[in-house]
DNA sequence: TCTAATTTTTAGATCAGTCTAAAAATATTT
DNA sequence: AAATATTTTTAGACTGATCTAAAAATTAGA
């Protein structure tokens, strides 16, 4: 048996390192957890005891493929009750990600497997992040930063980096959504701001904070 | 904030209570929970401190306002996921209930009232158990249990008072399902078997146990 | 009503998950 | 490479939820 705890830990660990792409070490864990460094040496001990994680002290962690398995299932659940909130609730993309929180942790695969069957067998969640499939594995997606693109560029919105409430209200407020079209037409050095022109119509500037943690995707 | 362990406790009185009418004593929360009365008296004691019950030492609990509050609106969580379980999910009324243990812990009220919407309001869960509404009031059924019938009477099949899995599937191999039309034609005595047409149409030979266990609306 | 049976509570332990404060190891900088 | 800073681990404690075994209170019966 695992416990919600342990679950989120292993989350955290499946995040930072598909960020990072490296050893997780106990300081980006416990940030991430919200806990102090020494609930988390603690905890990845008993994961490592229930080989989750491989774990060598002072050295950080990685996922076994049992770890792995677990972290994806959970990724895969989140984003499945997300698009049930979305779609058949009627919930906003802000409001989806702190239910789809406790929802991930309802131990069931085939229930998992039913809801995507009744949701359509969708791919992407509604904040562009892919729904892994029952083995874990998903696309990658063909996207960039709005950070990264030059003047000129044009493409969609298609997901975002950081989920907080705060910054998707923000995105709704600004009109810069999922399927939103983009065209960076000015970048501003001086505080790296970029000024887009938004579905072919409206001019918007948009601080770094944003071009930052928004994904495009180019075409 | 109250732990999923503290609101089974309260579900579990809360049952125990409308089940026996009064004052619910520790060997009986114990059974419900499958845990010692040792366990119990320290719960309860938790939970009076929290104001969900009201306790005297060797007399037994009973459920606050708030403590009824609280274990109604776990019920109407409970029967709501069935209810999404088995309409739009396709499990059968045997399958649905550990599920919905699980969903029950859910915390968002807005999420039960909107999946009420979503469901079309029902009023009764698949195995015929009244959805309490957002006050926590329902109304108490109109039926008896089978084995109280007399030889001649009619009736509609409109739940079960045990819920196990081993018996909902013995329900559904023998056919008396929820909706099921019932006349009951003979009682026996020696072993309070009883033999009722079913439909309108076979005969059936249904066990005490079997009888004792499921509700018939009369008319 | 007094004794026996039952129920309930206390006492004392354990495990998971967390904390603070201090010690140890590793990394960085001069 | 030595001194300093940072990261990580250990030590020790606390809470919630559980247990077993024993003591106390209540209930039932002769």
């Amino acid at each position: 048996m695992i416990s919600q705890t342990e679950e989120n830990y292993l989350k955290a660990i499946y995040k930072i390192n598909e960020r990072e792409g490296k050893s997780v070490n106990t300081n980006a864990i416990s940030a991430a957890m919200n806990t102090t460094a020494a609930s988390v040496t603690d905890m990845i001990k008993r994961l490592a005891d229930k080989d989750f994680i491989n774990y060598e002290k002072y050295r950080g962690v990685t996922l076994t493929t049992e770890g792995e398995r677990v972290a994806t299932a959970l990724v895969r659940k989140h984003r499945m009750w997300e698009v049930f909130l979305c779609d058949k609730l009627g919930y906003s993309w802000d409001e989806c990600h702190d239910l789809a929180e406790q929802l991930e942790h309802i131990q069931s695969t085939d229930l998992t497997d039913r809801l995507d069957a009744f949701l359509g067998k969708p791919k992407f969640d509604p904040h562009g992040d892919p729904i892994p499939d029952r083995e874990g594995n998903y696309a990658k997606r063909q996207q960039i930063l709005l950070g990264e693109m030059v003047v000129g560029d044009k493409g969609v919105m298609v997901g975002v980096q950081e989920h907080s409430t705060a910054f998707l209200q923000h995105l709704d407020r600004i009109g810069l959504v999922l399927a939103a079209k983009v065209e960076v037409l000015e970048i501003f050095e001086f505080d790296k701001s970029v000024k887009i022109k938004l579905n072919g119509t409206t001019d918007l500037l948009v601080s770094s904070k944003v071009s930052e943690n928004v994904f495009v995707k180019i075409g």
